[in-house]
RNA sequence: CGGGGCGUGGCGCAGUCCGGCUAGCGCGCUUGCUUUGGGAGCAAGAGGUCGAAGGUUCGAAUCCUUUCGCCCCGACCA
C-alpha cells in the first residue's frame, strides 16, 4: 500500500485542509457546484456538536421549531439592509409542477423575514413574550468560491430567533447566547475565543448590533466562529411584530437571531489538526479512542483479541466512545496512520507482549510519536483513558491558547500594522470610522474582527488616522 | 463577468502536436496464499460509448465546428 500523506500545514495550508477533509473521511464533494456531502464521520462529529447546544438552549427556555424552506420573495423587500446584504446570494425557485410561479420563492439564506412575518401573527400580547425559538436546519447561498465546511453554499445550522418586551431584555439574550457560544468553544472544542462587537460594516443585514467570537486558526487567520444579534425593532417595524404593553398601549417587539453552523468544524480542522491530519477534541470526538489488536498467527490472534474485546467492553460500559478496528485486511500500521487521519484522541494498542506483560500501549494523538506513547496496566484501563482523554481535552485548549496569544501584535503605528497582519493579528485602537476600516482593508488585506468587550477604562489614539480612541480593536486577515 | 487551465476505468495521469492494429500506466477494488508493534508482498482478475453532439476520413481519444461541465486567480459571508 502506497504512503497518502498530506502535504504539510507550512507547504500549503489550503491544500492540507482540502486533502485532510476528504481523507479523514468527514466529507465529500457533491455533484452540485459549492454542495457538500457530510460522511457520517463528518455528520457524528457535527451530532455531538449539535446535540451539547440544543441541551444548552433548552436549559436556557428555548423550544425548537421547523419554518419552511422556501421564502416568499417578497419578505426580503421588507427590510431595506436585509436585501441589500442578501439578494446576490439567493437562489429562487421559479417554477413549479411545471408552471412559472406568479410569486417567486427564495431558497432561505437566513429565516429573518419568514420567521418576522410568523411572528407578527403569533405575537399579540405581553404575555405572549419572550418568544424564544431555535430552527434547526440548513440554508442555501449562492456563493462563488466555496470550501468543505468553511463555505459552502448549503450549510447547517441552528438558527435562533427571539422576541422580546424590552431592549434591555432582547440585548441579554444576544449576551446571553454568546457566553453559550463562547463556553462550547472553550470546554467542547478547546477553541479559545475572544468575544466582541462587529463594526457597522462587518454588521449583519439588518442588525442594530452583531457581536461575534472570533478564533485564531493555525495560519493565523480569522475565522467567525459564532454570532448573535440585536435587531432592536427594525424587523419588528418591516414585519409588524406588535403587541399591547402591560399599559395597554401598541409595542414593537425587541428581536435577536444567532447562530453557529457547520463552518465550526472547519474551525476545529484548522485549529487542532496537524501535519498528520484531523485531531478531534476528546469531548466532540465520535470515537474518542480506538483499539488496535496485533498478532502474527492464529494463535497470538485468538490471546490477543481475547484481551480486546474484553478491554473493548470495559471501556464501552464506562461511557467511553471506543471502536474495535478489526480489520484483517489492513496492516496495523496503516490502521495507525489511518485513524490519526481521522484524529482519534487516543490509541490503544493490544499486541503479544503486552498479553505477556498485562499492558497496553496508549498512543495520544495530540502528541505524535514516542512522546505520547505509553504503556499501561490491563487493569483499572476505563480510569487510565479517561483520564488521558482530560488531559488531551485541556492540553489542546492551553495550545490553541498559547498559539493565539503568541501571534497577537501591538503594532506602533500604521506601517507596523500592515506588517503584523500578514502572520497575525493586531491589537489596536481604533476610532470606530469606516474610513480607517476601509483603508485597512485595502492597504493591509485585514478587516476588523471584533471590538472585545470588557476593556480597560484608557484612552489611546487610532492606529490609523491618529484621532483620539477609546476601544481597541482586533484586525486581521479573515476568512 | 474578465484572465489561466482541464475533461481518457473509482482516483491520479500518459497518449492528442504528426489520425492506424486488442487505448496504456500508477493507486484503489475483487479473489487466493504469505504477512501484521508505523502506510505489507506475490499471483490471478474485474472495470473505460476517451465530457457531449455534429462533421472530415477507408479509419478519430487524436483533425474541424458547436456545446456542456469543472478547477484556479480578481467584486461577498456563518
Amino acid at each position: 500500500m502506497a504512503e497518502d500523506k498530506l502535504p504539510t500545514r507550512a507547504e500549503d495550508f489550503a491544500e492540507w485542509y482540502n486533502q485532510l477533509v476528504i481523507k479523514s473521511d468527514m466529507a465529500d464533494y457533491a455533484p452540485v457546484r459549492g454542495c457538500m456531502v457530510v460522511k457520517p464521520y463528518g455528520w457524528a462529529l457535527w451530532e455531538n456538536i449539535t446535540s451539547w447546544l440544543d441541551r444548552e438552549f433548552k436549559e436556557t427556555g428555548h423550544v425548537n421549531a421547523a419554518f419552511p424552506t422556501l421564502i416568499p420573495m417578497s419578505f426580503f423587500e421588507k427590510e431595506k439592509d436585509h436585501v441589500e446584504g442578501f439578494a446576490p446570494e439567493l437562489a429562487v425557485v421559479t417554477h413549479g409542477g411545471g408552471e412559472e410561479l406568479e410569486e417567486k420563492l427564495a431558497v432561505r439564506p437566513t429565516s429573518e423575514t419568514i420567521i418576522g412575518h410568523m411572528y407578527a401573527k403569533w405575537i399579540k400580547s405581553w404575555r405572549d413574550l419572550p418568544l424564544l425559538i431555535v430552527q434547526w436546519g440548513s440554508v442555501l447561498r449562492w456563493e462563488l468560491r466555496t470550501k468543505l465546511f468553511l463555505r459552502t453554499a448549503e450549510f447547517y445550522w441552528h438558527e435562533g430567533h427571539t422576541a422580546h418586551a424590552s431592549a434591555d431584555e432582547a440585548k441579554e439574550e444576544m449576551y446571553r447566547i454568546l457566553d453559550i457560544y463562547e463556553r462550547f468553544c472553550l470546554e467542547e472544542a478547546a477553541i479559545p475565543v475572544f468575544k466582541g462587537t462587529k463594526s457597522e460594516t462587518e454588521r449583519f443585514a439588518g442588525a442594530h448590533t452583531t457581536t461575534s467570537i472570533e478564533a485564531m486558526m493555525w495560519d493565523k487567520r480569522a475565522l467567525q466562529s459564532g454570532t448573535s444579534h440585536y435587531f432592536s425593532t427594525n424587523f419588528a417595524k418591516a414585519f409588524e411584530i406588535q403587541c399591547l404593553a402591560k399599559d395597554n398601549t401598541l409595542q414593537f417587539a425587541e428581536t435577536t437571531s444567532w447562530a453557529i453552523s457547520s463552518r465550526i468544524i472547519g474551525a476545529l480542522i484548522m485549529v487542532h489538526g496537524d501535519d498528520q491530519g484531523m485531531v478531534m477534541p476528546p469531548r466532540l470526538a465520535p470515537i474518542q479512542a480506538v483499539i488496535v489488536p496485533i498478532y502474527k498467527n492464529e494463535n497470538e490472534k485468538t490471546k490477543v483479541m481475547e484481551v480486546a474485546d474484553r478491554i473493548f467492553m470495559e471501556l464501552k460500559s464506562a461511557k467511553i466512545r471506543v471502536k474495535m478496528d478489526d480489520r484483517e485486511n489492513v496492516s496495523s500500521g496503516f490502521k495507525f496512520n489511518d485513524w490519526e487521519m481521522r484524529g482519534v484522541p487516543l490509541r490503544i494498542e493490544i499486541g503479544p507482549k503486552d498479553i505477556e506483560k498485562g499492558t497496553v500501549a496508549l498512543a495520544r494523538r495530540d502528541k505524535p510519536g514516542k512522546e505520547g506513547k505509553t504503556f499501561v496496566s490491563q487493569s483499572l484501563l476505563d480510569q487510565a483513558v479517561s483520564g488521558l482523554l482530560d488531559e488531551i481535552q485541556s492540553s489542546l485548549l492551553k495550545r490553541a491558547t498559547e498559539y493565539r496569544d503568541a501571534n497577537i501584535h501591538n503594532p506602533k503605528d500604521f506601517e507596523e500594522l500592515k506588517q503584523v497582519v500578514q502572520d497575525g493579528w493586531a491589537f489596536s485602537y481604533w476610532c470606530e470610522s469606516t474610513e480607517c476600516e476601509k483603508k485597512t482593508k485595502e492597504e493591509a488585506k485585514a478587516t476588523t474582527r471584533n471590538i472585545p468587550f470588557n476593556q480597560p477604562e484608557q484612552e489611546g489614539t487610532c492606529i490609523v488616522c491618529g484621532k483620539p480612541s477609546k476601544r481597541k480593536v482586533y484586525f486581521a486577515r479573515a476568512y
